[in-house]
DNA sequence: AATTAGATGTTCT
DNA sequence: GAACATCTAATTA
């Protein structure tokens, strides 16, 4: 089943960072159709996050897709070569988002190598943000895409990883946000070999 | 095993 | 110009 408006739209991105693990992420691009198991995600929150592009209400072209409705593709381009995947969520207006940070490949893996430049699955093939979608085939594209409509991206539901396999910790690659660095904001499933950094 | 350099669009100073 | 929600290959120790 499709996560829809209901599961993204809720007042705590904490809370649906936590739950996205385990769920599927889903790609149908080119004409491939590509899964992955979540493994790790972060929370950024729009109005008391440092860390997150939009805090304090800041609009730019490219956080503009930020204050959308819950269940918006927030892609962009990192470092001018990576493309990161992102989940807005909360209400229109509220601009929170979830990164996905690794998944762990279940299907289309044939394509995922071929889009990695791989001869065969490893662990680096999609388990950081700006490689798995690469594996997956998600760009700047996808950017304001509604994950609600079950077309080219979506997620669905699977169950929900119990809280003492969910690992809480600092995010990473945020330094320059001071204090707010240290909010345990990152989540990942303990028990996975699909994680960017332990 | 740990550190460094190089790749380079968008945004802000 | 500098910084940035990164990754890889090469170098150092």
């Amino acid at each position: 089943m499709i996560l829809n408006r209901s599961f993204y739209e809720r007042n705590d991105v904490c809370l649906i960072a936590k739950e996205l693990l385990g769920k599927t992420l889903v790609t149908e691009i080119d004409g491939i159709r590509c899964t992955g198991k979540i493994t790790e995600t972060e929370a950024y929150d729009g109005r008391k996050d440092k860390a997150c592009h939009a805090f304090l209400n800041k609009h730019t072209k490219r956080t503009e897709v930020m204050y959308r409705a819950g269940g918006t593709a927030y892609v962009y381009l990192c470092y001018g070569i990576h493309h990161l995947f992102n989940v807005v969520t909360n209400r229109e207006g509220l601009a929170d988002a979830v990164l996905v940070r690794a998944v762990e490949p279940l299907s289309g893996i044939e394509a995922m190598i071929e889009r990695r430049g791989l001869e065969s699955v490893e662990k680096r093939m999609s388990s950081g943000p700006g490689t798995l979608t690469q594996a997956l085939g998600i760009t700047t594209d996808n950017h304001g895409h509604l994950l609600t409509e079950g077309r080219k991206i979506w997620i669905e539901d699977a169950k929900t990883i119990p809280h003492e396999d969910v690992v809480s910790t600092t995010r990473i690659g945020i330094d320059y946000a001071g204090e707010d660095a240290l909010l345990p904001w990152r989540y990942y499933i303990k028990t996975s070999k699909w994680v960017s950094k332990k």
